[in-house]
DNA sequence: CTAAGGATCGGCCGTTCGGCCGAGGCGGAA
DNA sequence: TTCCGCCTCGGCCGAACGGCCGATCCTTAG
């Protein structure tokens, strides 16, 4: 069972070179190497790779666009797309994953992670460049530390309400899920305000969602 | 310039065959191999090696406590950490995350990824196993898609109200900032409430989050 | 013991919200 | 042209919100 890989470049070098390291394992097989987007998506849906390499920058369709017609949300059968690029800025991570990539290279990645990335894709797992995981990461460990400054912590109750807060109660329903009076819900909702900055109970809810208190 | 390891795992055989695959490599050194929680902790701040492959199941203190204390946040030199274990259970992988790992792997990863891997942390990158990491992918494309069931899409201008609402707007600033009245943004938030089923404003902001139309 | 902070309650008051009616302009589709 | 959807605007009114004052009980720290 060969993996059938299509590289999408619009650098020669690049393509052959791709080409070389992927047809050298025994169980790859590079069955298109185009040089523009509008190429890749023809290709693709004609000869159906198990993975598509597929650079960002290129003629006609960059590699976003053509990510979101091969695999993107509402695609029928979506194939598996990793991205490859030289350019790590954050945009382009984020705007592939959307758009329904399933790995993230950066050229400098050495030959290794290259296959170890194809062989991810086609076994419908995602690898990701070391660098750029790690910016993943922070984003994703970034919610736990305060998302705004906030000198004062608020005690165990005042989440309780924050989070029913964040989730549309009124303060009569926060009152009744907590069995307290109607006051004191309005009591501690003073302290949140006063605590956060808050103006109003939705920047209480935003900042619940930034804050990670409620997901 | 060689790469010092610390191998943490209480099963005997693990650790050898991690020493064995890590010594192969010339810019790798095992400074030590440990079996339990306590252990690692104690070794890790007296030898400072580059790299910490860490289990999760293990005795005194597990993978996640010893994370913390090596690289958790607050911690003044933390130590890079790399998550090796045999479950990819999604509450291991955000615990060991939050708790400051740069790498999380499953034991099928196979020596290649294993060996990219310690290389990665101790360029201060990460590496994650692609099986985990496509369903880290899935959390971050998730928001995306619509969240909640919304027979009625709403309007562009509708979105521009939600946007601001979800910010914390009222809804006289909301008018300001659209150069509008006061009475279209009330006549648009009442096609919102329609057609979103809220109840108040802060179930709107909610379903802006949710739904990715706020970051 | 005393002080401090958290959780619990109550009343008063002005502002904002949200629902419900109405209206007109404007562009595209039938 | 005639419709229809979208955006725009106004008034009215009850309910909810948010600020401000007060108070009691309890636990923990000093």
């Amino acid at each position: 069972m060969t993996i059938r890989v299509l590289i999408a470049d619009d650098q020669q070098l690049v393509r052959t070179g791709f080409q070389m390291i992927l047809d050298a394992q025994p169980d790859m097989e590079v069955v298109a190497a185009v040089a523009d987007g509008a190429e890749a998506v023809s290709e693709a849906r004609r000869l159906r790779p198990d993975v598509c390499l597929l650079d960002i920058r290129m003629p006609k369709l960059d590699g976003l666009e053509v990510t979101r017609a091969l695999a993107g949300p509402g695609v029928e059968n979506p194939l598996r797309v990793v991205i490859v690029t030289t350019f790590d800025l954050d945009e382009y991570v984020y705007g592939a994953l959307r758009h329904g990539a399933t790995g993230f290279l950066l050229k400098d990645s050495g030959p290794t992670l290259l296959i170890e990335a194809v062989r991810a894709a086609a076994a419908g797992d995602a690898l990701v460049s070391p660098s750029v995981t790690v910016r993943l990461l922070q984003h994703l460990a970034r919610p736990k530390q305060a998302a705004l400054p906030v000198n004062d912590p608020l005690t165990d109750r005042e989440l309780d309400v924050v989070r029913l807060v964040a989730k549309g109660c009124t303060n009569q329903e926060v009152a009744a899920e907590l069995f307290v009076s109607l006051s004191t819900v309005k009591t501690h909702l003073g302290s949140i305000f006063t605590k956060l900055g808050a103006r109003n109970r939705v920047e209480i809810a935003a900042w619940a969602w930034e804050s990670g208190v409620v997901s």
